[in-house]
DNA sequence: ATATACACGGATCCCCTATTTCC
DNA sequence: GGAAATAGGGGATCCGTGTA
């Protein structure tokens, strides 16, 4: 039979000794359907140079003969075939050896143990990985399969029968095919319960929301009468109904809101207290968790996808939004925020009504959410090749990685192993190496300035010099033609001959390019995720080889390209300034200038001939040009603060770098004084609006004219309260908060503010107070630690002291009030 | 569990010295 | 008068949050 198919989840199981895939996905009709496929398993096996042929044969026929019976299982070696092959930059005979059992690879490469062999590799792939790349069935694209129909088969044990869809084929053939649009079944879930700590309290409710769906599901009963609703006798009834509803609606993706971390281990502990399988796997199957850190959990034959954690690795750092929760992420992306409510304890809630529209709605902002990043989900899988369950919960490392081992075939490349325990606890000793270059700016205004850019800075370099594990010479270079920096203390010497690594870099980088443009020229949401995909691959080509958990770990290429970087961007600076133009700024791979009265036609001009002069793919582009720019004093001392900087373009839209202006734990008042004050100076050129602005606003603090909610600082609690040395204001908040059972952990944001107390207290802790605690805000601590720090320098730029203003003004305050 | 380094700045910690308190 | 307690100064460290 021939159908078309698109492969969504991965799964895998035994039959006879033997591994099979098994992937559920979609037909053309919109069908369930499930795929059983197997593939060659094999090891690498690299050999000593120069062996003779006969050396080889007798080593093969060694090989053949190794079998295993362990685990219950009985594995062989099923073949030897001899390759030459590629392994990190040496040209190598390898023997591939085929075994039976995916799962055995590893104990095969133990007996592996000749003198004649000098690695093993690729036994650490893992088994769906392993099958992508042989058969080429890229998650998300579509195939054109051709096989066997099981319809109540004995084969693989009746796998047909206990699988709830509505074809299942054994393949034969795979062909790719053209694209057809794949729109997914989606059932976004939230749930409400009376404990945050998993399993503890009783889940009041569940919403479901689907296409032209919508559900709350409560054994809360109130007389409200209420559309989507549906009244259950008690929670278990409720478990059991979600259950029902999953089955029913069937979905691809079950979706939710850090439903790996809560929502779907707190039903799954719910439905254990009450014996309840929770059985909502296509094959009647229970979600599992895999334990660790962080919990995920995984249902079979539905993917289950928590979108904050895909939110965190693929989009936060572009993000404007302070936390990720999904209010702000939902304000941010949709527009839309969620609807106000006050949760409490389910004892004390009054108004049921809008505790369901509550919980139905997160509901539909995760639905929401999921529409808005599915292209991103979508081109990320297709783009790195492995399964989206794993890409939506990936770290850029892994998703670089997966990309990589996919990719490694076109080089004819052996994959490098994982580094072992005792690997990854040697690099995480090594010392840093330096990294960028960051230009010590004169504090001070300044007026018609250009800023460039690198595209894709580090990436450039690693393409440009060639800079990777594999390419590393070491110290002393045998070879003749060589890049050579000075990094870690030492020269440090990369072959010229082209590696796997930065030529799969320049692949990416030329792709991103290239899928840039076209969305300029015609713009949709895939192209967009498409574009976005390849940059996000291309800058996190850098930090993974930095990253001490990397198979391709490269600690001279890391140092190397930092260096490289360094030493071009100051090129840049010499030139710039030699042309007429005075830099003032610097950081990593952007440059910003004086025009010193040049147009800016001459300046793009410049950035062209700068072009045609950099080396390799190395490109500078144009940031933007700026009206006016203020660079600030550090607090302590007198010299130019790095990495805190404004600036206003022609059409008065502000570039605020670094000022407290953008950081989460300062108060309010304090960033939007900052934010005002920053405006006013680069609006006028002067501070005369700005200081009188300031005065009100000391004024208006003084006489208690000031908001709370102006006045809360937020931190977050970056660790369990016992793990802090130092105890901290908000170290000091959290504990009140959990004394009055408010749940607090690792990750929540805290908030108070600090508060007069009747005696005098020397540590900020002492005067720490939570939002709803009653109290009066400190005067002082406010204007000292808060407002002054944040405008202090920027004053200072006009000459202006404002401590002596401020000190002044306190005098005339306290007398008032005395 | 895990991309990198550079940077700012508040708050506490910790050690030292000077001053105050206590017997 | 002398020992112990306390205050406060200043650098080191912790900690969170930015930029790139």
């Amino acid at each position: 039979m021939k159908i078309k198919f698109i492969p969504i989840d991965y799964d895998y199981f035994d039959w006879k000794g033997r591994n099979y895939a098994k992937i559920i996905g979609r037909d053309d009709k919109g069908k369930r359907v499930c795929i059983i496929d197997s593939c060659p398993v094999y090891l690498w096996a690299i050999l000593k140079q120069g062996l003779s042929s006969q050396k080889i044969n007798s080593l093969i026929k060694k090989i053949k003969t190794i079998q295993l019976d362990i685990k219950g299982r009985k594995t062989k070696v099923e073949g030897v075939e001899i390759y030459d092959k590629n392994f990190l930059g040496k040209k190598v005979k390898a023997l591939k050896i085929f075994a039976t059992n995916y799962k055995d690879l590893h104990d095969i490469a133990d007996k592996l143990g000749m003198p004649e062999i000098e690695k093993r590799r690729g036994y650490d792939l893992g088994y769906i990985t392993h099958y992508i790349i042989e058969k080429q069935l890229i998650p998300l694209t579509w195939y054109e399969l051709e096989g066997e129909v099981l319809n109540n088969s004995e084969e693989f044990g009746g796998i047909d029968m206990a699988l709830d869809v509505d074809l299942c084929l054994k393949v034969e053939k795979i062909k790719e095919t053209k694209n057809i649009e794949f729109k997914p079944k989606v059932l976004a879930f939230d749930i409400e319960t009376d404990e945050i700590k998993l399993g503890q309290g009783e889940i009041l409710m569940i919403s479901l929301v689907s296409e032209n769906f919508k559900k709350i599901i409560t054994w809360k009963r109130t007389n409200e009468k209420l559309k989507n609703i549906e009244y259950v006798k008690d929670e278990a009834e409720l478990i059991e109904k979600f259950i029902e509803y999953v089955k029913k609606l069937s979905p691809d993706f079950l979706v939710g809101y850090f439903s790996d971390g809560f929502d779907l281990p707190y039903i799954k502990a719910r439905a254990e207290h009450y014996n309840i399988k929770l059985s909502i796997g296509i094959d009647n199957s229970q979600p599992k968790f895999s334990r660790g850190n962080m919990l995920t959990g995984k249902i079979k034959g539905i993917v289950h996808i928590d979108l904050l954690k895909f939110i965190r690795t693929a989009y936060s750092q572009y993000m404007q939004s302070e936390t990720l929760s999904l209010n702000e992420v939902a304000k941010e992306f949709l527009g839309d925020s969620k609807k106000e409510f006050k949760l409490e304890h389910s004892s004390r809630i009054k108004n049921w009504k809008e505790y369901f529209e509550y919980n139905l709605h997160d509901s539909v902002l995760t639905y929401q959410l999921f529409e808005k990043f599915w292209p991103d989900l979508l081109e990320f899988t297709r783009v790195i090749k492995e399964p989206i369950f794993n890409i939506s919960r990936n770290g850029m490392s892994s998703n670089v990685e997966a990309y990589i081992l996919h990719n490694l075939e076109k080089f004819n490349e052996i994959p490098e192993k994982k580094p072992g325990y005792s690997d990854i606890a040697e690099r995480r000793r090594r010392e840093k190496y330096e990294g960028a270059f960051v230009f010590e700016p004169t504090p001070g205004l300044y007026e018609d300035i250009a800023i460039f850019d690198f595209t894709s800075c580090y990436g450039s370099t690693i393409v440009t010099y060639n800079l990777s594990k594999s390419t590393y010479l070491g110290e002393k270079p045998t070879e003749k033609e060589y890049y050579s920096i000075e990094a870690l203390g030492k020269t440090l010497y990369f072959s010229k001959k082209p590696g796997f690594f930065p030529e799969m870099l320049r692949e990416i980088i030329e792709k991103r390019k290239k899928y840039k443009k076209e969305l300029k020229h015609s713009p949709d949401p895939i192209k967009k995720a498409r574009s976005n995909a390849f940059k996000l691959l291309a800058n996190s080509a850098y930090g993974y080889q930095g990253f001490f958990g990397a198979r391709y770990y490269c600690l001279e290429a890391a140092a190397a390209t930092a260096a490289f970087a360094r030493k071009t961007i100051k090129e840049v600076i010499e030139k710039i300034n030699k042309q007429g133009y005075t830099t003032i700024y610097s950081d990593t791979d952007s440059i910003a200038f004086l025009l010193n009265g040049k147009t800016e036609k001459q300046a793009k001009e410049f950035l062209k001939k700068l072009n045609s002069e950099l080396p390799g793919i190395m490109e500078l582009e144009l940031e933007g040009f700026f009206k006016r720019g203020i660079w600030v004093t550090k607090r302590s001392g007198e010299i130019g603060a790095k990495k805190k900087y404004a600036l206003i373009d022609k059409k008065g839209r502000l570039k605020i770098r670094g000022f407290e202006t953008v950081r989460r734990d300062w108060c309010k008042l304090a960033r939007e004084t900052q934010n005002k004050i920053i405006k006013m100076v680069l609006e006028d050129g002067n501070e005369k609006k700005a200081l009188e602005y300031l005065k009100e606003v000391i004024e208006k603090l003084k006489k208690r004219e000031i908001k709370r909610e102006e006045l809360i600082i937020r931190t977050q609690l970056k660790k369990p309260l016992s793990e802090y040395k130092a105890i901290s204001p908000h170290v000091i908040a959290a504990k009140k908060m959990k004394e009055i059972g408010i749940p607090v952990s690792q990750g929540s944001l805290i908030e108070y503010y600090i508060a007069e107390t009747k005696e005098k207290k020397k540590l900020v802790r002492e005067k720490v107070k939570l939002p709803d605690e009653k109290g009066e805000y400190e005067i002082e601590y406010y204007l000292k630690k808060q407002i002054l720090p944040a405008v202090e320098n920027i004053f200072q730029v006009f000459d202006i002291n404002i401590e002596e203003l401020v000190e002044e003004k306190k005098q005339e305050g306290l007398e008032k009030w005395m």
